[in-house]
DNA sequence: GAGCATGTGAGAACTGTTGTCGACTGCGGG
DNA sequence: CCCGCAGTCGACAACAGTTCTCACATGCTC
């Protein structure tokens, strides 16, 4: 049985007061700091399971930190600032589509993707941030 | 100055025999086998000089293990099983043009993108293979 | 070949994450 | 309302991948 506790409540909770993209740790200093007593161990399996219902949407960081935020029902992409890390939502039928179609062509059933694009927005950009060249 | 030691010229060769991507320990692991003596800093420092150089290409897993392969000429994406593990590498000007098309409508530059397709494939969907889905 | 900046490598340190395990507590039944 | 107990908590240890350290080795320039 999946119980309801203050925890994972809280956690919950602060994914609604934060916009944006927020690492387990990050969540927990946040609730530490406002006086919330929780464990580390408790702020991570709550973010993963709000992840499993759906609720939280993960990617992964450069560094490889785990980073969740709340998720917005549309099924969406990410578009990724290299430089500052701010992070915008995107979405294309035709790129789903296109998904699809290929995975079908291969034989492919209960197809799913991911995908993110990374760049320099245009105010870092301006800012003459470094960016690391990735082709690929 | 950038040296060129044999360390550094033995990753480089690994990733002209192997397809796909590696991680470090993984290469390291490889070459003690193989006989080669390297130390794992090594393997590291050469990988991420490579990526900078632009000869390797790198990506982290989900689990947030950082792999690397040679940049192919040609750009493409993955199509992976998720029962048996089978990739096909896909490719599609559509969604390299999409990609670019709304980074570039967000102010965005020198983008690049990562994407990956999970399914089942047929092999394993005749057989009856579980899935789990993952929404983002 | 000499000098020396740069690279190497074994191991320690660090970071993010997951596992452990005794104590705790929501929740359904009585 | 109280009981019982399975699900949960949380401090801490354990882990995995990666980076740092530093004494030693070695390519490169002269």
């Amino acid at each position: 049985m999946i119980r309801n506790t203050r925890q994972r409540t809280a956690v919950n909770a602060v994914f609604d007061e934060l916009e944006g993209f927020h690492s387990a740790q990050e969540v927990h200093a946040r609730m530490r700091a406002a006086g919330d007593s929780i464990g580390l161990s408790t702020v991570y399996r709550a973010v993963q399971a709000l992840v499993e219902d759906g609720e939280l949407d993960s990617i992964r960081t450069d560094a490889g930190e785990a980073i969740y935020r709340r998720c917005s029902a549309r099924h969406h992409h990410h578009l990724v600032c290299r430089a500052c890390g701010r992070t915008e939502e995107v979405e294309g039928p035709t790129v789903e589509r296109w998904a699809d179609r290929v995975a079908a062509e291969h034989g492919f059933v209960d197809v799913t993707h991911s995908l993110e694009i990374f760049g320099t927005c245009a105010a870092c950009h301006r800012a003459g941030a470094p960016s690391a060249d990735r082709p690929g």
